[in-house]
DNA sequence: CGTCCTATTGATGGGGTTCAAGGCGTGTGG
DNA sequence: CCACACGCCTTGAACCCCATCAATAGGACG
C-alpha cells in the first residue's frame, strides 16, 4: 500500500522514521477530516483561540508566534508539511501563542472524537503522532539554545539546516537546496536578530562559500562544513523511536 | 482525603489547579515507586542516556541543560517541585539534553507499566500527568519570546516571576518572596546573558525599587509593576484545563 | 505608474561581552 | 587554628556584536 503513504506528508514522514504498520496508514488515510486552505499571511488561530480540533498541516509553511507589546514580533517555531499544528488539543483549552500561514496552506481539520477512534483502531499511530509531537519540543529546546548560546552567524546556517532536514523527511528538498519562503525578516524574527543583521550575515555566509541562494532557493554545497560552523548535530530530530511503538500498545 | 494532597508537590499541585478525583490522588499516593536522591550538582540523566522510568520531582530544583561546543552552557528550562523530569519516557528512547540537581533533589521513581496502571486507574490523573507535561511547553515557549525578544532588564524579573508563581502554586513561595537557589552565572547560563551583565541588572532591579534580596531570598514588592516592566503575562501557565479532563476520558 | 514590500548598504550608537582584579564567605588540610 | 584554595559576587575598563536610523534600489501588483 504505498501509495496511501504519499498521500499525506505526516504518513511519509512517519512511515520513513517510525514504524507504523500499513494497516494503521489506511486507517488515518480514510480518517474522516475536512480540508481547509490558507492564504499566505491569514492566521490559522488566533492567540487565545478555542482549541476545539486537531489540525494537520498537508502543504505550506505555517509559524506559531508572539507578539511583545513594544510591537515585536517573536516566531516561536516553524510548522512545515506534516506537522501537527495543534498537538496539544487533548490537553489544553486555548492557544497561548498565534497560529498563521507563511505561505499558502493547506491543512486537515480533525474533530478529536474522531481522532480518539483513529488512535483506538491503529495504536502505531497514535504512537507516531506523540513521537511527532514529541520532536516539536526538541526543537524548541534547540531553538533555545540557538537564541541563547549562538552568534548569529551560527544561528542562520543552524536554523537552514534543521529546516532542510524537516523538509527532506517529508520529501521537499533536495539532497543539497531546498525552497525558504521566509523573508530575511522572518529569519530575524525567529532567531531574535533585526532583519539588517540578517543581510549582512546572510551575505558573510555567501562569501564564506557556506551557502549560496537565487530568489528562495537555498543551496547548501557542503553541509558537514555548515554544520561544523554552527554546531548542528547531525542526529538532531533523529530519536530513537523503536521503544516507543511497543509501549504505547498499553498507555492510557 | 485531603492529607493526602499534602503528600506530594504534584497532587499538591495538580489538585489545586486542575480537577482531579479524590479517589485517583489516592490511587497516586498508593502508587508503586522507588525513591532516588541527588546532590546538588550531580547529574540526573546524562544526555543522550536511555529513558527508561518515569521521573518526578518531589522536593529540589533540577535544570535540564545543553553544552556548546566552545564550552558554553544553556539551561533549557529549570525543574521544580512537583514537574515530572521524564515527560517523554512515552515516545522518546533517548534524552536530548541533559538533567541535573541543581539543589540536592528527591525523586520518584516509576516504572512506565506502574504509571500505565494508574493512568488507567485513574483517568483524571492521566489527564493531569500531560496537562503538567503541556505547561512546561508552554513555558518553553515562553523562554523563547525571552531569548529572542527581551532585554536582560526584562528578562530577568520575567523568569523570576514565572518561578515566583510556580513556586507558590506548590506551597513554597510566600505572595511576596521565595528562595532562589540559582547563582548569577545560572541565571546567566538561563538567560543567555554573562554572569558580570547578570549582576549589574540586578542591581539595577535593586536600585530601581523592582526587587530586593537577601541571600538567596527574593523579595517582590509589588508584583504588578515588575509584571508590567518585563511584560509579564499574570495569566501564564493557568491554562484552561476544565475541558480536556472531559475529553481524557476516552483517549486512546 | 505610483505604491508597497523586500533587499541592500552606510553610519552611528548602545546593550552586552570579555578581560581583569579584588573582596567575601566557606571549607579543608597541614 | 590558621593558611590557603575555591566558588561566588562585585566593580572597572575596553571592546564588539548587533540594533537602530536612514536612504536607495528593485520587483510585484493593482
Amino acid at each position: 500500500m504505498k501509495l496511501t503513504v504519499a498521500n499525506s506528508p505526516f504518513a511519509s514522514r512517519v512511515s520513513r522514521n517510525y514504524q507504523v504498520d500499513d494497516s494503521d496508514l489506511e486507517v488515518f488515510e480514510h480518517m474522516d477530516f475536512r480540508q481547509a486552505e490558507f492564504k499566505a499571511g491569514d492566521a490559522i488561530l488566533e492567540r487565545g483561540a478555542e482549541l476545539k480540533q486537531v489540525v494537520l498541516l498537508v502543504s505550506g509553511w505555517a509559524i506559531r508566534c508572539r507578539y511583545t507589546p513594544e510591537g515585536l514580533r517573536q516566531i516561536v517555531h516553524i510548522l512545515l508539511p506534516g506537522d501537527i499544528v495543534t498537538p496539544s488539543v487533548f490537553v489544553a483549552k486555548r492557544t497561548d501563542h498565534g497560529i498563521s500561514a507563511l505561505s499558502d496552506v493547506v491543512a486537515r481539520i480533525v474533530e478529536p472524537r474522531e481522532m480518539q477512534r483513529v488512535f483506538n483502531e491503529a495504536k502505531t499511530l497514535a504512537a507516531a503522532f506523540w513521537w511527532v509531537a514529541e520532536q516539536e519540543h526538541g526543537m524548541l529546546r534547540e531553538q533555545i539554545v540557538r537564541l541563547g548560546r549562538r552568534s548569529a552567524l551560527q544561528r542562520i546556517p543552524h536554523l537552514f539546516l534543521e529546516l532542510h532536514r524537516r523538509l527532506f523527511l517529508v520529501g521537499q528538498a533536495t539532497a543539497e537546496s531546498f525552497i525558504l519562503p521566509l523573508t530575511q525578516m522572518d529569519i530575524a524574527d525567529t532567531l531574535g536578530l533585526s532583519n539588517v543583521h540578517v543581510n549582512r550575515t546572510l551575505k558573510k555566509l555567501v562569501s564564506g562559500g557556506y551557502i549560496a541562494y537565487e530568489g528562495p532557493v537555498i543551496h547548501i554545497h557542503d553541509s558537514s562544513r555548515l554544520a561544523e560552523l554552527c554546531d548542528f548535530d547531525l542526529a538532531h530530530l533523529h530519536l530513537d523511536s523503536t521503544v516507543a511503538i511497543a509501549r504505547s500498545k498499553g498507555v492510557a
